[in-house]
DNA sequence: CTGTTAGCGCATTCAC
DNA sequence: GTGAATGCGCTAACAG
C-alpha cells in the first residue's frame, strides 16, 4: 500500500494528445493522424499540429497506444546468462538487428532455472512485448510449442522435434566432429571432451565427438569424456584437474564451450604442461576471450550476425503475419584454427 | 501499413476481468480486489472468483493495469554495452536485486553514442519504466539533471558535481592509486598506464595514477601515460604495442580495465617477454576471465553486488517516495592481487 | 463487504 | 480532410 510515487513527476509527463489537440485547435483525430502520418492533412494544420507538439513537448503514451493497437514495439529476448559472453555477444546483434526494424529488445534472464523459464512460458510475451526470443535450457517440446501457440516466439538452440516452432541452429553435430577431426588430424591420439550433460545441445557435441572418432578408428574411451554441470570456467577447470589427476592424460581436449576451454588451458598451463605441445584445445562459441587468451584458442565459430538477424527477422515476420508456417533455419559456423591447437 | 498481426492469437489472450466476473457472477470491482488482494472479502466469494480465474485462464493485462496505476513493476537498467563483461556482470547483480524487490529489470544498450544516452534522456523511463538506472558514457550534468527531474533516476559511475540526483560509484581516484602503489611498493620504477581518456571515469583513474607516483617521488613521465579509445582488449593490445615499440620500455602497466589489461598482457607474452617477470600487469573491474587468464590478472575489485544492490535499493525508494533527498553513496572495492604482479 | 461508475491516453468507427 | 464518440482492460472513488 505504497504512496502513488508518482506525484512529483506526473505533471511533467501529463501533456496528452488531446492537450495537443486543444492548443492546435483541431481534434484529437487529426493529432494522432499527423503523428502516425495517417490520412492526408492539410500542410497548413500539420505544421499548426507540429507547432503544437513540439511546444508542448508531448510524446505519445506507448502504453496507451498499445492497449489500442495491440502492439509495443518491443521484443523480448530471454537468454540463460548475461555474463556468459556467447550470449551477451549474441545480444548485442540482436539489439541491432531489432534496431534496425524498429524494435526494442527487452532482455529477460532465466538463469537456465526451470521454474524462471516456465513462468516466462506462463506469462508469455504478451501484452508487454510483441515477441520472444527464446533460448531454453530445461525447457522443451509441449511446453514451448503451449507457448509458441499462444504468441510469436522464436526459438534459439536445438531443433524442436517437430517443427512447431521457428527456430535458429547450428549443426551441432557436424562442428563438433569438425571440431575433433581437426584435433584428430593434427596427430592426437587420446582426445578428450568436457561438457557432457543431458542437455540436448550437450547431447549433440557429444555424438560429434563419437562419430569423429569412429570415423578415424578410435576407440571410444569413456574416461576421456567429462561431464560439466555448467558451461563455466569453473566447471572447465575442474573437469581438467580430474582428467590429469586420472591414468594416462589426453594429448587434446574438445571443449563444449570457450569458457570450458579457457578453464581447462589455466588448469594445464598451471600444471606446467605446454598447450599446445602437451595437450592441444579447442573451444566452442568464438568468444573474444578466446582471441586474446595465451595461447588464443581455437574454436567453432557459429556465425552470431546471421542467428540474430534471423531471429529477429523471423520474429517480425510471424508479428506482422501469425499464420506464417514455422521454418528451421541453420546458421553457418566455422572452425577458427589458432594457438591451442597448433594453428 | 502492416496488418494487425495479432489475428491467430488474440482470442486466446482475451479473457478480461469483466469475463471473470459475468463467470463468478461479482463484479468486476470484487474480482480486481481478489486479485490484488485489496480489501477483505466473503471466502466463498473469494474462492469462486478464484476457480473462474483458473477456469477461464486468466491474467491480467498489465498494460491496462499500467495505464490505470502509473506503474509499470520494470525498472531499465541503461548500461554502455552488453559484451563487456563487467557491464554483464553488474547487469546479473541488477537483475537479481530488482527480482527480490518485485520488479523486472528491462536492459538497454545505449553503445556510449551520445545520440542513444540522449534518447534515453529524452523519452525517459516513464510511462514503460518506473525508473532508470543509468551508467552514462557522454552524458553529464544538465542533461542529466533534466532527465532525473521527471523520473526516478539512479546514475552509476562517477559522482555528479552538485547532487542533485542519486548516484552510486566508487573511489576511483583512491583505487587506482591503490593499484598503481601497488606496482611501485612491489619494485617498479618504470610504471605505465593504460586507458586515459576524457570521460571523468578516466580523468579520476589518471588522477590516481599521478598521485601513487608523486607518492613514491617518482617523475610523471608522459610517455607513459596512454590513450584508449573505448575499453576493450583490441584498445590494450594497441596500446601496449605502442609501448613496447617506444624507447625504454615500462616494467609494470597498470590498466583501466580488466579488458585493457588483457588485451596488453597478451601482446606482452607475444612479444616474448613475462609477465610479471619483465613487466607486472594490474587491471580494473576483477571481471572472471582475468582470474582464469596465464597469469591470473591482479586487479581492483569493486563490490559490484553492493553497486547493484544499492542502486536498485535507491531507485525502488525514489519511485514510492519522488521527494526524497538525492544521496551519494560510495561502494567499497579492494585489490586483489594474483600472478600478474607477482602474487 | 460488494456493485456502479468513471476515466487512464490513445486509435478509430462513424458522420460531416 | 476533420470532428465527435466509443472502448481497449483495468483500478479507484463513491455509494450502498
Amino acid at each position: 500500500m505504497r504512496k502513488c510515487g508518482r506525484a512529483r513527476y506526473s505533471r511533467a509527463v501529463a501533456v496528452t494528445l488531446k492537450d495537443v489537440a486543444r492548443r492546435a485547435g483541431v481534434s484529437p483525430r487529426t493529432v494522432s493522424n499527423v503523428v502516425n502520418g495517417h490520412g492526408p492533412i492539410a500542410p497548413a494544420t500539420r505544421s499548426r499540429v507540429e507547432d503544437a507538439i513540439t511546444d508542448l513537448g508531448y510524446r505519445p503514451n506507448v502504453l496507451a497506444r498499445t492497449l489500442r493497437t495491440g502492439r509495443t514495439g518491443i521484443i523480448a529476448l530471454a537468454i540463460p546468462e548475461l555474463d556468459v559472453p556467447y550470449f551477451a555477444e549474441l545480444a548485442r546483434f540482436v539489439v541491432e538487428e531489432a534496431e534496425a526494424l524498429g524494435y526494442r529488445v527487452m532482455l529477460e534472464q532465466t538463469d537456465g532455472r526451470v521454474a524462471r523459464e516456465r513462468e516466462q512460458l506462463r506469462s508469455g510475451p504478451a501484452p508487454l512485448f510483441d515477441g520472444l526470443i527464446f533460448s531454453p535450457i530445461s525447457l522443451h517440446g509441449s511446453d514451448i510449442h503451449r507457448l509458441a501457440a499462444r504468441s510469436p516466439v522464436v526459438l534459439l538452440g536445438e531443433r524442436s522435434d517437430d517443427g512447431l516452432c521457428d527456430h535458429v541452429m547450428i549443426d551441432n553435430v557436424g562442428a563438433a566432429r569438425d571440431a575433433t577431426a581437426h584435433l584428430i588430424a593434427s596427430g592426437r591420439r587420446r582426445v578428450a571432451a568436457i561438457g557432457d550433460q543431458p542437455h540436448v545441445t550437450a547431447r549433440m557435441r557429444t555424438a560429434g565427438y563419437s562419430a569423429a572418432l569412429a570415423d578415424a578408428g578410435i576407440a571410444f574411451d569413456p574416461e576421456l569424456l567429462v561431464g560439466a554441470r555448467r558451461f563455466h570456467r569453473a566447471d572447465g577447470a575442474t573437469a581438467m584437474r580430474g582428467l590429469l589427476a586420472g591414468g594416462e592424460p589426453p594429448d587434446a581436449v574438445f571443449c563444449f564451450n570457450d569458457l570450458l576451454a579457457l578453464g581447462a588451458m589455466r588448469v594445464i598451463l598451471g600444471a606446467g604442461l605446454r598447450v599446445p605441445e602437451d595437450i592441444a584445445v579447442v573451444g566452442f562459441d568464438d568468444i573474444e576471450d578466446g582471441q586474446y587468451a595465451t595461447p588464443s584458442l581455437t574454436t567453432v565459430a557459429p556465425d552470431k550476425r546471421f542467428i540474430a538477424r534471423e531471429a529477429v527477422r523471423r520474429l517480425v515476420a510471424r508479428i506482422a503475419d501469425p499464420g506464417l508456417a514455422p521454418q528451421e533455419v541453420e546458421a553457418p559456423y566455422e572452425l577458427v584454427v589458432r594457438e591451442s591447437s597448433g594453428g
